[in-house]
DNA sequence: CGGTTGACTGTTT
DNA sequence: TAAACAGCCAACC
């Protein structure tokens, strides 16, 4: 990837980096965030797009409701994992977004 | 320039 | 409650 900050993925790289950790945020928040309202599946591409070896924690950014979204390979186990290690709770399958989302108030 | 693609999302069956 | 549909967006080819 380029390091062209001007860039959307740049940008979507840039704002994931800066979720707290044990936090998480919704691919559709994010794409808000940059100005984007519905650009979510502009996200999940860009995520998609990072190289392993990129230092962005990409599994803090989940689907609306706290949902892991699903895709090939060991990402979505791999994602659960992380979280997990992060003490982010999970309530029916699904990230508690009420407690670790991003604009979710410090309730813990 | 134009069709395709996918780690999305809210609505409708 | 689960699956299908239909818009949306930026990057790809």
């Amino acid at each position: 990837m380029t390091l062209d900050g001007d860039r959307f993925f740049a940008r979507v790289y840039a704002l994931v980096l800066e979720i707290p950790r044990g936090r998480v945020a919704t691919y559709g928040q994010v794409a808000a965030m940059l100005g984007v309202p519905r650009g979510a599946r502009a996200v999940g591409w860009a995520l998609r797009a990072l190289p392993a070896t990129a230092r962005v924690p990409w599994h803090r950014v989940v689907g609306a409701g706290g949902r892991i979204s699903p895709r090939r390979g060991p990402g979505p186990d791999l994602q659960r994992r992380r979280l997990r290690a992060e003490d982010v709770g999970f309530r029916g399958g699904r990230v508690d977004m009420a407690r670790h989302g991003v604009l979710a108030p410090r309730a813990v």
